[in-house]
This record gives structure tokens, C-alpha cells and sequence, in this order.
DNA sequence: ATAGGGTTAG
């Protein structure tokens, strides 16, 4: 049997809701031709006989409807009524609607068969009916019948448009809710705060902040439950200072809060991190008269572990009487977010019950602690306990596979967002895009972006910066073109990208010009990071003296990186004075940076300064300065495998070290000589070439070698500058083996394909 | 006979 909905859809709505205003109140015969499809007004699927007379005497076997539980019940009830012949009675009639529509097992479809029953249904009726489709999130048939009950001529009142607004999503809030304000008026209802209330909570889902806002002004204003409705929809809008603004009016005009006010006062500092005012307003809760319940406990708690203050946090938490699994997270949260993830992961243990939010929240904190690994462990954990991620989850997944280089892993984490269909919005796409970026693959990136419907900053710069350190510099500044069309805005990021991809590609003059363009004609003013850019970018080009007159002229102090961009540059192009000037500032700031005594030592190496060489190695031992060790990280079928230099601890390191002899004779073989010059000193001279032949990139490379099909692109994630030995086995090794080999470096990709890399030997 | 505002995640 159909279910006899009448299931207008969004174009008919958009049709029939403005011409109805018109016609209000008296049949309109464009609108009711239309709705002929509908059981309207006898119909021909009849769930009972109008024409049964009731039988007095079989009342005392009916059941009571209050004694129903299930759909079940209430047809075993319903039978019961027809037998009887009560089914033509409006009370009943009325009890058997209002029990589908508003039960927690109804059943929309027998409400509407129900109610078709009823010749002329009041606007109780119609109300209820409406309620039903709202609380069953069917905004669409609700207002369908909105336009029905109009259109048979009965009039809304009060009670229709609370129950009508309340199910509308943004995108019904968005095409209908101006228009629904328009029928609000005309009948005469706006100055019902149910329906004000109404109102405001659909013009904040739309966004439209001024609507809300303006009804909100014209209301009494003294009962406090419009406040809340308009802090919280400035709360939804992420207005949390207006929130503020707004509790402190009401406290001049001595309106009274609720509890209700105070949780969304609270939340709004929290988001803010005004811990002062939030503390302030803890501290005056009694003089508010309010009775703290379970929600303003968590909101205090997250307030205070958001803003850092831990301590009264957990004073707050271990002194509640009942915590609900809000108030684990919040404090799970305070803790990640402060960077104690290893105390986040124990109170997250000792949840009585997790939910998609917690398990979230402790994903995310291993992300932000750069703990990428446990990401991925931790959400496996999540689903062996079977709980589905949300895209809140993904995207904290998707951004620890970007950083991982775990390719696998994110394309399968697509694969399942598409099967069970988890929303794809900007935040997931951005990741996405970010994801294939950072694993080399800038084509499927670009095809999701060219995708999307809708692209922030973020999905802008994401993809120019991925762009620019996968070698597409070109690419990239056209993208950046682009998105200048747009009513997008770049930000100073978005120009670090820009600035990347100029360095990257060599385009000297566009960079230089796009420089100035920041604040000339963008109004962003370069930071040291900008110039840091702008002299690597002339360093390379060979402009060394511009470049050391750029640093000596920017506004700021230069950093480390800046004065490192300057050493890069002289070891490229051998100067010699300005290389030891660099890394003696670069030194005076940062002692301990391993990195400059690496580029000092292969800048000597180069001029073949051996003296020097040595006196670097004895600087940095005097020093005691340990270099970062250094990583590489491959994925084998969905599993992360780390290699660091001379690693023994691998599975199957025999394997690979055959493989690495293997490798190293093929590559003798095709005139491969080792390249020490950018090896670092702390080793002796001796074993130099034996651990040049152990870089970990290599060892990564020999696994991915044996441990994926012929042709299968290798790709490689490292922690560290490529060396130049390395680049040029992997060059060769490139041919030998015929495979396309991606390296991810510290600062770009290397593509290696039929012996020579996408970088241009220039990195 | 029917209605209102709330706390945790990118």
C-alpha cells in the first residue's frame, strides 16, 4: 500500500508557498487542481468504514491507546476500534492521529491514512499532523501540508509554525523560511514569541543574522527565552563576542537569566578563551539564581580546559555529581589541546562510554601532537569497537595520511566515505586535496578540486601550495590567477604558496613582482617568513648580493630560516664569505641548529676546503650538537614502515639487505659512483661510503622494491633534505628498475622517472 | 488536547 504522503518536493514548494499566501483562507483551485493526486476528499484506499455505527456494548473489550507501545499495539488498538465501529468518531480519530504522529515508534504513513479519515480535519489536527513530519525531520512534507491545509481553507494559528520551523535544515531555511516570515505576517501571528522564536532559530540556520536580529528587536524582550534564541543563534553563527554583548545588555535592562543563558554565555567564552569573563560569570552564578545543572557543569569544564585552565577543570569534573560522556570529552579535549596527549589517553581510557565525539577528540590530539602513527592506530582501535566515523573524524585521518605519505590509507578512507555515504564537505575535500598533494599525486588532487562546488582560502591555497613543491610552478600561479577572479580572498599562507611555487619554478621576476603585490595591492604585510622566500628566491637565481641586501633592509630581524636560505643559496653557487656570514648569524640565534654546520660543511666540502671541513666537525663536536636523525617512511600495503639510517630492526631487514646488495651492484654496473661530498662529518672517512649506502631512503626504497608488483610507483616520505648521493642513485635506479620513485623531502618532491627528477636538480 | 532556549569534535 502506498503511504499516501503526499510528498511535495522542493520545486513544488517553491511553486505553491508564495501563491497560497494569496489565495489564504478560501480554496484555491490552481492549488487544489494540483494536489488532485491527493486522498482528498474521499478517498479510495479506505483503512475503515465511515458508514460502521458504533456498538456501545463492545466497549468495555477495547484497550486503552495509553497501553500501546510499539506500531503494533496501535494496530492491534486500531483493529479493535474498527470492530467496534468507533473509527468514525472524531475523538478517536484525533487519538489514533496524535498517537502516530507524535509516538516514538509512529508511523507517519498511518497517520496520513488515519487522517485522511477525518472529512474536515481543525487545525489541531493539521497541527499535529505537521509536528508528526517535523519530529520525523520530513521538513519538506510538513510544509507540503502546510500548503494543503491552507489550501482546503484552514487557517494556521499559533501552534503551526513553531511545530513547521522547527525540522527545517539550512537548505530549507534558505528557500523557504523568508517566506513562511511573509505567511507569519499576513496571518497575523508575528507577535506570538513561540513564532518570533521559531523565526530567529530558522533565520540563524540560513545564516541571516540580520533577519534574526531585527525580529529579536522588535520583540518586548522580557522574558529571557528570546535572548537565549538570539545568543544562540549568534552562538550558531560563531558571533561569540556579540553572545557576550548581549548577555551584558540583559543584565542592564535586569533581565533575568536562565540556565540555558549561562550555558551559552559560558560556551561562547569558551570558544573566545575569555576565561576572565567566563570565570567571572562562574563566580556570580548564585547571584544570577540559577541552580547549576549538568549542562552548565560541562560547559564550565570545557570552558576552563579550552582556556588552560586545567586545574579547575578537574576540580569541577571530580566534584560532579553524575558526568555524562560530554564531560570526559570536554576534559579529554583541555588536555589534547594543551599538548598532553598521553594524559588525554588515559582519562579516554577510563570512559565508561565513548561516543564518535570523544573518539574524535582523541584522534585529533594525537594529530596535533604530530603523532601520526597513533592516529592511524587509534582509529583502527575505533572501528574493531565498531563505531562509525563522521567526517570530523576523517579529517583528522586524512590529514595524519598526508603527513605519513600513507596513500593507501586515504584512498581507502574515500572509498568508505563514499559506501556509507559521510557527508564530503569543504573541510574533508581541503584534506583530500592536501592528502594527494603531499603524496605526489597533484593530478587527483586537482580533480577533486575542480570538483568542488564551493572552495575556501584553505582549498585555494592547499592546492597552489601543492602545486608549487610538486614542480607545477607554472600551474600554480595560474591557479593563483584564478582564485584572484574569485570573491575568495588570498591570505599571507596563500601567498607563502604563490612565493613557493616562484622559487620552485624560478621565476624570478613573477616572484619579485607578486612580492610587492602583497601589500600594494592585497593589503598583507610580508612577514619574515615572506622574505625568507623572496631572498631564496633571488639566492638561487644567483643574486646573492640582492639577496643579502634584501635581508639586510627587511623590517624585521631575520630568522634563522632567512639566513639559511642565504647559506643554501651560497652553497649552490659557492660563495664563500657570504656562506661563512649566514651561518654565523644563523649560529648567534640558534647554537644548537645541526642543520648549518651540515650546508657550512658541504659548502668547504665543495670548494674543497678540507681544513675548514674539519674545523666544522670539531666546532660541532665541542658543541656537542646531536643532528636530527634522520627518517624515511614508506607504505606497504596500508602499513607505515619507518627506516632510519643503518636500520636493523625491520621484519625483514636480511631481505632488504640483499636487495640493497643487489641494488648497489646494478648500479656500479651502470656507472653509479658514491658522492661523499654531502655526507656529514660525525663518521670517519672510512665509513663514509658504507653509510652514504645505508641513507635511509635508500633502505626505503629497496623494501618498496621488493615489496610492491613491478611498475608500482615507490614513493617515499623523509624528514630531512634529500643528499645529492642519494639523488643520484635514485636517479639511476629509476631506469634500472622501471619505476616512477617519489621522494617527499623536508621542502618539496622529487618525481624520479627514466633517470632524471621533476626538481631539475635544484633543490 | 499542541510550543520555546542548552553543553563536546575539523
Amino acid at each position: 500500500m502506498c503511504s499516501c504522503t503526499l510528498s511535495f518536493n522542493r520545486t513544488l514548494i517553491r511553486l505553491f508557498l508564495p501563491s497560497i499566501l494569496f489565495s489564504s483562507l478560501r480554496m484555491s483551485t490552481f492549488v487544489l487542481a494540483s494536489l488532485s493526486s491527493l486522498p482528498f476528499p474521499s478517498s479510495h484506499h479506505c483503512l475503515v468504514s465511515n458508514q460502521a455505527q458504533p456498538h456501545l456494548q463492545t466497549l468495555p473489550l477495547i484497550s486503552s491507546i495509553n497501553n500501546c507501545k510499539t506500531m503494533e499495539d496501535f494496530k492491534q488498538f486500531h483493529s479493535q476500534i474498527i470492530r467496534s465501529g468507533l473509527s468514525g468518531f472524531l475523538a478517536e480519530q484525533h487519538r489514533m492521529v496524535s498517537f502516530c504522529c507524535t509516538h516514538g515508534q509512529g508511523d507517519m504513513g498511518y497517520a496520513r491514512l488515519l487522517f485522511d479519515e477525518i472529512p474536515e480535519p481543525d487545525n489541531f489536527m493539521w497541527n499535529t499532523m505537521i509536528r508528526g513530519y517535523s519530529n520525523n525531520s520530513s521538513p519538506e512534507a510538513a510544509v507540503s501540508l502546510y500548503i494543503e491545509m491552507l489550501a482546503r481553507g484552514v487557517g494556521p494559528d499559533n501552534y503551526t509554525y513553531p511545530f513547521l520551523l522547527k525540522a527545517f535544515d539550512r537548505q530549507m531555511a534558505i528557500e523557504f523560511g523568508g517566506g513562511l516570515h511573509a505567511h507569519v505576517t499576513k496571518f497575523g501571528f508575528c507577535t506570538n514569541a513561540h513564532v518570533q522564536d521559531a523565526l530567529i532559530h530558522v533565520y540563524s540556520i540560513s545564516g541571516e543574522m540580520d533577519a534574526a536580529r531585527e525580529l529579536f528587536d522588535k520583540s518586548p524582550k522580557q522574558n529571557s527565552v528570546l535572548w537565549n534564541a538570539i545568543i544562540s543563534a549568534y552562538n550558531r553563527s560563531k558571533k561569540y563576542d556579540e553572545s557576550c554583548k548581549l548577555f551584558a545588555e540583559m543584565e542592564e535592562l535586569q533581565v533575568e537569566p536562565t540556565v540555558v543563558t549561562l550555558v551559552l554565555v559560558i560556551s561562547a567564552c569558551a570558544k573566545l578563551k575569555n576565561l576572565e569573563y567566563g570565570a567571572w560569570i562562574h563566580r556570580n552564578i548564585e547571584n544570577f539564581r540559577i541552580v547549576p545543572n549538568l549542562a552548565l557543569l560541562n560547559a564550565l569544564i570545557d570552558m576552563y580546559a579550552g582556556c588552560g585552565d586545567i586545574r579547575t577543570a578537574w576540580s569541577l569534573f571530580e566534584n560532579m555529581e553524575a558526568k555524562d560522556v560530554i564531560s570526559w570529552t570536554a576534559m579529554v579535549a583541555g588536555l589534547a589541546n594543551l599538548g598532553q596527549v598521553d594524559q588525554a589517553r588515559e582519562l579516554f581510557n577510563r570512559m565508561p562510554e565513548r561516543d564518535i565525539i570523544s573518539w574524535t577528540v582523541m584522534i585529533d590530539g594525537y594529530m596535533k601532537a604530530n603523532r601520526f602513527k597513533e592516529v592511524l592506530e587509534i582509529f583502527r582501535e575505533m572501528q574493531a569497537v565498531s563505531v562509525r566515523p563522521d567526517e570530523f573524524t576523517m579529517v583528522s585521518v586524512l590529514t595524519a595520511c598526508a603527513n605519513l605519505g600513507a596513500l593507501v590509507v586515504g584512498e581507502w578512507i574515500r572509498v568508505y566515505m563514499e559506501r556509507y555515504k559521510v557527508n564530503m564537505d569543504i573541510f574533508v575535500n581541503n584534506a583530500m586535496i592536501d592528502l594527494y598533494c603531499k603524496c605526489g599525486c597533484v593530478e587527483n588532487a586537482f580533480n577533486i578540486f575542480e570538483k568542488m562546488l564551493k572552495r575556501d582560502k584553505f582549498t585555494w591555497t592547499t592546492m597552489i601550495t601543492g602545486l608549487a613543491i610538486n614542480g607545477h610552478g607554472e600551474h600554480a600561479l595560474d591557479l593563483f590567477t584564478r582564485m584572484l577572479r574569485t570573491s575568495v580572498r588570498p591570505d599571507e599562507v596563500t601567498f607563502i604558496g604563490v612565493l613557493t611555487a616562484c622559487i620552485h619554478a624560478g621565476f624570478i621576476e613573477e616572484g619579485r613582482e607578486i612580492f610587492s603585490s602583497m601589500i600594494n595591492t592585497h593589503g598583507i604585510f610580508p612577514n619574515v617568513c615572506h622574505y625568507g622566500c623572496l631572498v631564496d628566491l633571488l639566492g638561487r637565481a644567483g643574486q646573492l648580493k640582492e639577496a643579502l641586501e634584501t635581508i639586510t633592509n627587511m623590517p624585521m630581524k631575520p630568522n634563522s630560516r632567512v639566513w639559511g636560505a642565504l647559506l643554501g643559496a651560497c652553497r649552490v653557487h659557492r660563495n664563500l664569505e657570504m656562506g661563512e656570514l649566514a651561518a654565523n648569524k644563523i649560529l648567534e640565534l640558534e647554537p644548537d641548529n645541526g642543520a648549518v654546520y651540515v650546508l657550512l660543511s658541504n659548502l668547504y666540502a665543495k670548494l674543497n676546503r678540507w681544513e675548514e671541513v674539519g674545523k666544522v666537525k670539531d666546532m660541532l663536536m665541542q658543541r656537542g650538537v646531536k643532528k636530527i636523525p634522520g627518517y624515511s617512511l614508506i607504505e606497504i600495503n596500508g602499513n607505515i614502515y619507518e627506516f632510519v639510517a643503518g636500520d636493523c630492526t625491520h621484519p625483514r631487514i636480511e631481505e632488504i639487505h640483499k636487495k640493497m646488495e643487489e641494488m648497489g651492484r646494478d648500479l656500479m654496473l651502470a656507472g653509479y659512483a658514491p658522492d661523499a661530498t654531502e655526507v656529514f662529518i660525525d663518521i670517519s672517512e672510512e665509513e663514509k661510503e658504507d653509510t652514504i649506502y645505508k641513507h635511509c631512503e635508500k633502505l626505503a626504497i629497496a623494501f618498496g622494491l621488493l615489496s610492491s608488483p613491478a611498475g608500482a610507483t615507490i614513493r617515499v616520505v623523509k624528514n630531512l633534505r634529500i643528499c645529492l648521493d642519494c639523488h643520484n642513485a635514485i636517479k639511476l635506479i629509476s631506469i634500472i628498475y622501471k619505476r616512477l620513485i617519489v621522494v617527499r623531502d623536508k621542502t618539496r618532491f622529487h618525481h624520479f622517472s627514466s633517470g632524471s627528477c621533476s626538481c631539475k636538480d635544484y633543490w
